[in-house]
DNA sequence: TTGTACGCGTTATCAC
DNA sequence: GTGATAACGCGTACAA
């Protein structure tokens, strides 16, 4: 009972007694064929554990059907929960998902990418940020036939190629709340200059802090880089001015770790003497203490609907292309002066 | 200047004016050619940019050039981490890397991953853990013809099949260094029953304390799950025993996060009046407070020895199979009684 | 409603 | 060394 040989479509047209046209119609759900014939075919197809051969219907059809998705370096829990996403999508299609990562800075970027699209002919691509924002890239990818869709943190392209969460208003939600308890010194650790993550989570502070009746201070304000040490290094000047912030908002759970542990170096306690509000909702958040109040971008079903734009682009663009964060409220968040 | 038409072999072949099949063998490196036909017919491909469609490979080779990634639900950063050392290996080979994240629990799970490599045809598969400690998945790959490579924390397999780090010795060696310190009641949080790992630890752990002279304490073992809450609750019945433990090694990061966190409700300092070793070094690890001393396992280079054998069956035995961890020491560990 | 003949781009066979 | 020609498994004109 080896089964060294599968089976084709000519051993089902055989065994069924029709041509391996009509099988061809089976498999593709023709509608003008005969029911008892459909039925005949299936049970062939059944009894054999027949199962179509993608790299003959990929040369026959001169497409693929692979969809390839493309991440630089965010973090490990957003890449995967992507692939999750997207093989929620995929799943019971004949879509395969084939994953690439790069790096970023490599001088032969483009053409890693080009010769990756170009080698597996691939369907689609998935551009996650922040390679999603290199326009380049994008137009790359389209030249060489292959539908896009970019996720990002706002709106980098036309609905049909795009899936976005609303960053900046994730973050001017997440000020107002803040204010709404009471805070009205509440700083800011931004991301790197140049992602378009942190200058949406930079907008939204700004404009949150403007709808709160707050004004900008520039010295509640520091740059970072999205990780743990440049989080912890703002720390240090935030918690030194004075008068110190009651709360920070930082533009990434990384940073806002780093922010808690100088903090805790200075005896400064949290929530009750210091807000904290981090991005992402990482493993990290619910794993320090105190549990760290947080914006959860929905991640699978963005994917999700990506894949589906990536699958259907007739459907793409009906399909939503904003998605709303959450804030996950944990204990790193306290009205000021609580203790 | 558009590429709508990839150029095909014939192209190639008409151009240089050679048959396809001299063409053929260029691409596929045949030693008996003349070199001066070598050497056009490479101009007119470098002049052309022709890349040959892997379709039509696999259709003719009868066999694919995906090695898929099977994998249920070990940490994001392993996962990664897996990723990223096939594609070292597979980068600038022609083949590509297609995931596939599944439910063990699924009733349909062995149905699931069956249909996969059929459909797809793998060239091979790779196993994570856990699941990659499930023997009939195993069988129902090679059943399908299917180069199969597993990774482990132990001998789950023959070396040509395996790629697997000695997380027992790992455990020992760390045993051995609190013991050297000084410690000499040393908790333990095992991971769940019916993981590989979990055993290889708890393993290393009791060896590790009979090496050290030291007797292994019942009140001072407890079971978790891998999770963050069951390193909490395993944190409240450990730090009730009394005498309390010194050190605590936990199975994994997680759990170890939630035994800290255990700690510092009941005022507990750590390290002085509790070292703590994890075990994955994770993200958590580096960004809790104190940082986590814990076991790092060389996932990349693991991942890229793997995908080694998986696409070179023949060398498969002389590759390295089995890894060594390194302790990673962080400040949550000292001497006891170092307040 | 179903079948025939051919093409998709590559490799393998076996001549020359 | 090199080149016709036939696979590989499936889809599509076009015909029946």
């Amino acid at each position: 009972m080896k089964r060294d040989a599968k089976p084709t479509i000519n051993d089902v047209a055989r065994l069924s007694g029709v041509s391996k046209k009509t099988v061809s119609r089976v498999i593709n759900k023709s509608p003008l064929l005969n029911q008892t014939t459909r039925e005949k075919v299936e049970a062939v197809i059944a009894d054999l554990g027949y199962v179509p051969n993608p790299q003959a219907r990929a040369l026959a059809l001169r497409r693929n059907f692979l969809i390839g998705l493309i991440h630089d370096n965010p973090n490990a829990q957003m890449v995967l929960g992507v692939q999750e996403g997207i093989l929620q999508t995929i799943r019971d299609t004949e879509f395969a998902l084939v994953v690439r990562p790069v790096d970023r800075h490599s001088p032969t970027l483009m053409e890693d990418i080009r010769h990756f699209i170009e080698q597996q002919r691939l369907y689609g691509v998935l551009l996650l940020p922040p390679i999603s924002e290199n326009d380049g890239l994008a137009e790359v990818c389209r030249d060489l036939g292959c539908t896009l869709v970019r996720m990002g943190s706002a709106r980098l392209d036309d609905d049909a190629h795009l899936v976005a969460s609303n960053d900046r208003q994730a973050v001017r939600e997440a000020v107002a709340w803040l204010a709404g308890l009471g805070h009205k010194r509440i700083g800011f650790i931004a991301g790197p200059a140049g992602f378009r993550s942190a200058f949406e989570r930079e907008q939204g502070f700004i404009e949150g802090l403007a709808e709160a009746g707050l004004a900008p201070d520039a010295a509640l304000a520091v740059r970072g880089d999205y990780k743990f040490e440049s989080g912890y290094e703002a720390g240090q000047r935030l918690l030194d001015a004075s008068p110190r912030p009651t709360a920070v908002f930082s533009s990434n759970d990384e940073m806002a770790a780093g922010l808690l542990h100088a903090a805790r170096e200075r005896g400064i306690d949290v929530p009750t003497q210091l807000s904290i509000i981090g991005f992402d909702d990482t493993a990290i958040a619910a794993h320090i203490w105190p549990p760290l109040t947080t914006v959860r971008w929905p991640i699978v079903p963005m994917a999700a609907a990506a894949a589906h734009k990536l699958i259907d682009p007739e459907g793409a663009f009906t399909r939503q292309s904003l998605f709303l964060s959450d804030l996950v409220r944990r204990a790193s968040v306290t009205a000021p002066g609580s203790s």
